[in-house]
DNA sequence: TATTGTTATACTCTATAACTATA
DNA sequence: TATAGTTATAGAGTATAACAATA
């Protein structure tokens, strides 16, 4: 037994533990910066969605950002009832529904937005400007899914 | 309005998602790696505290975990019906549970431990031994409470 | 028959409150 | 009175199944 591990029994220097703390610290600096306005992070996703390329319909929104569609309808619900988006059929196929930013919904998210990025650039600032880039970068490259399983033939 | 925003509306770029998805994809690997040992992460990190230094109460563990104290009744429940670890009241303060690994279950620890390593490692795999080393070390840069609010007086 | 949106339902994870037994 | 453990309960967040309307 050439028991030459590195001992890693310390809790806190599971790679788990030290993503999901960086992901609970993320989101509640987020949480915070959106409260003002009435709407959460996984509403301002489909703010983000819908900003350059509308009308979607629910369903398309939904696969953009990863969600369940059945998870999208109370999301829209919510978002309908402030006067964020409107959702009307989609002429073309009348069992669409094309989700639209109203005027005060543009204006909204670019308030919020502006918000949001304020976040997680105060959640990057114990880090040079480098390392934040080359956190991101770190990111990208762990959550692709061309990590070269043998794919050449 | 000068804006130089560099528009950051693309959902696939936003901390939180590459955050979120590292996290999605670690611990799909490393339950995947743990299935075939009967117990899950939140488990395996039960046993992590108590290799080095037990037996230790209830509580305890729960504190070095950073989870609730009800939360650790039911995992502790199941690793006892494993047999796993022993639940023993303390002599010296019979409202403690002495939560030990029984012989068994340090060997389970061993060969899960070893699962759990690889997988984490396999995580990482797409990213240099430098990077990876360098990812662990930006995030425990942004999980450190000492985030200079001015510390000095 | 297949698809969009919807509702109802269930499941996981976690936290809160109230209880017991000890101190 | 205060604390360790326990139970019951409730709240997010998300997913599955069944259904209506439409294609």
């Amino acid at each position: 037994m050439t028991s030459a591990e590195p001992q890693r029994n310390d809790p806190r220097d599971v790679l788990g533990y030290l993503v999901k703390q960086a992901h609970l610290r993320l989101t509640a600096r987020v949480d915070a910066a959106l409260a003002p306005f009435g709407f959460d992070r996984r509403a301002l996703g489909v703010l983000r969605v819908l900003i350059d390329d509308e009308p979607l319909s629910q369903q398309t929104v939904a696969g953009r950002l990863g969600v369940d569609p059945t998870t999208m309808v109370a999301l829209i619900d919510g978002l309908e009832a402030a006067g964020t988006v409107t959702r009307t059929p989609d002429p073309s196929d009348r069992r669409r529904n094309a989700v639209a930013l109203t005027a005060a919904g543009r204006d909204a998210y670019r308030t919020a937005s502006a918000a949001f990025t304020a976040a997680e650039d105060e959640f990057l600032a114990p880090l040079s400007t480098q390392d934040a880039a080359t956190f991101r970068r770190l990111l990208r490259i762990l959550i692709s899914d061309e990590t070269a399983t043998g794919t050449r033939p």
